[in-house]
RNA sequence: GGCGACGUAGCCAAGUGGUAAGGCGGAGGUCUGCAAAACCUCUAUGCAGCGGUUCAAAUCCGCUCGUCGCCUCCA
């Protein structure tokens, strides 16, 4: 593989760095995923997106990415819902990750290569301790395990914070049998009634770090290349994972961690906790998939991004103009009868072709700015448009026409690659309530020569109540110099 | 209290030393029988404020103001 000029901001050292991965040309990464209590909010989702979206970039320049996504499916929250609703916490567990698959697939987001539970993964979880304690980095008390902070050196690192400053803010609660108040969990021993696997300690469940540690262990090996979730975990989840991790192997956990923005509302940060939530249902019932996305990726995924109905509606218009400029160009292709071969399309657009490529690549490559991406995307549609009004210009000129629609063909491909690259399946932005089936192509069509007669008899009354009354329908016609097209609202 | 991020047009937003991308919204125009779509023009002599460095600053430095975040479960 040739010299990536790729950067990613990397957490720990505050910096851009070219991305070197430990073995490439393979790309090992891993995304804190959800924990399935609940349906997920919008916030939760730019997690999910982002990770998708820089998993394909990856892709796209010729990684091989093997990508992990953990579901946790034991924790308090599980728990309490599961009394809450009288039912097991499996049951509330398994309800909503078959929701979290369900849902991501509405949203365009791949699926992970795997996608271990922390149920299935308790064994490897328990090896991990019992090398804790045996490395005298973990003690036991009362069928409790706590990692010990003070025998990890740079604990802080990741978050840049120091042990004693983290203690005078301190508002842990202080457990007086830990040896130090951060000392946390990695084990919890079984209280009556909660779900519990048996362990050297007894009988209990784990942590919520160890979870991660042990998983991107087990699936994918004691050095990672990425590993990513929002800018919440990094103190003190990420901190403590790797803590336990390093603290375990030896060796370096992570190379590159990255962390998205918060999703904010009125400025503030989206949390269950505050009680500012949309969940991922609620935003779907008033936005489609696609605008969702163009929102979600208008700004860098490091920056705080604000959820209101204004933004949400420039998104959704943002969306209907590259999906617009595609669907008529797929519409006006139907119109022309002539034939164009790739070649001639290379040959008429070549230098915008590279340029737009090229641009998008350098936007991508840096840290994925993907509003600047986007920002091309529309170049591109622009692009479009402009040689297809040079089609009309050039009337009787075949010649001309024929170049310029092989244009229109080769950027059209190019569009719907980048789209691909980004996640935004243009089918992603169906709207509902649409006309669909076989029938109706043939139906509309009978409707527009008619109304193409009545416009050349001039009874322009009967061509306009045609239109009009399409229109109350959902359909919308414009007249082209090649002919009539329709489109769903 | 400690640490950190951010402040660019009516709104969103890119831009980390070379003279303000892109989108949304708005105004006017072209095309059209009329529309729609598209295209064209306009919509920040200025990047929170003040001071400094420099031939050159939205970009670097200092101070001030404002917003938000982490230090507790959180994507």
């Amino acid at each position: 593989m040739e010299v990536s000029l790729l950067k990613i901001y990397n957490t720990i050292t505050r910096s851009k760095e070219e991305f070197k991965p430990l073995n490439p040309p393979n790309a090992l990464m891993y995304n804190c995923g959800p924990t399935v209590y609940d349906y997920f909010h919008i916030g939760n989702a730019r997690n999910f997106v982002v990770a998708d979206t820089i998993r394909r970039y990856l892709e796209y320049r010729g990684f091989k990415v093997r990508f992990v996504q953990n579901i946790t499916d034991i924790d308090d929250k599980i728990i309490n819902r599961a009394k809450k609703e009288g039912v097991a916490a499996q049951e509330i567990a398994t309800r909503f990750t078959r929701i979290f698959f369900e849902k991501c697939r509405l949203l365009g987001v791949r699926r992970a290569d795997l996608h271990p539970k922390a149920t299935e993964t308790i064994p490897q979880m328990q090896e991990l301790i019992k090398t804790l304690i045996k490395k005298k980095h973990a003690y036991v008390i009362d069928g409790d395990v706590y990692f010990s902070v003070r025998s990890f050196p740079s604990y802080g690192k990741l978050s840049g914070k120091n042990l004693e400053e983290l203690q005078e803010g301190a508002r842990v609660e202080v457990d007086a049998r830990k040896k130090d108040p951060l000392d946390f969990a990695l084990w919890k021993s079984a209280k009556p009634g909660e779900p519990s696997w048996e362990s050297p300690w007894g009988p209990g469940r784990p942590g919520w770090h160890i979870e991660c540690s042990a998983m991107v262990m087990a699936f994918l090996g004691e050095s990672i290349d990425i590993h990513s979730g929002g800018v919440d975990l990094v103190f003190p989840h990420h901190e403590n994972e790797r803590a336990q991790s390093e603290a375990a192997t030896g060796k370096p956990f992570v190379k590159y961690w990255v962390h998205n923005g918060y999703l904010n509302i009125n400025s503030e940060k989206m949390s269950k906790s505050l009680g500012n939530f949309f969940t991922i249902d609620q935003v779907l019932e008033r936005f489609d998939p696609l605008t969702l996305k163009f929102f979600l990726l208008s700004a860098h995924y490091r920056h705080p991004i604000d959820f209101n109905d204004e933004n949400l509606k420039s998104a959704e218009n943002a969306a209907k103009r590259v999906l617009d400029a595609l669907e008529t160009v797929e519409k006006l292709f139907t119109l022309e009868h002539v034939s164009i071969s790739e070649k001639e399309a290379a040959e008429k657009v070549k230098d915008q072709w590279i340029m737009f490529r090229r641009y998008f690549d350098d936007a991508m490559d840096d840290d994925f700015n993907t509003a600047k991406a986007l920002s091309i995307l529309h170049d591109i549609v622009s692009a479009i448009h402009e040689l297809r009004t040079g089609i009309n210009e050039a009337k009787e000129d075949q010649d001309q026409k024929i170049s310029h629609l092989a244009g229109v063909k080769l950027l059209r491909n190019l569009l719907l690659e980048m789209l691909e690259i980004l996640g935004l399946d243009p089918a992603l932005g169906k709207k509902s309530g649409v006309l669909e089936g076989e029938a109706v192509e043939p139906l509309i069509k009978i409707l527009i020569d008619i109304r193409e007669k009545a416009r050349k008899e001039k009874a322009f009354s009967i061509a306009d109540e045609v239109r009009n009354r399409l229109l109350e329908i959902g359909v919308v016609l414009e007249d082209h110099p090649q002919g009539t097209i329709w489109k769903n609202k």
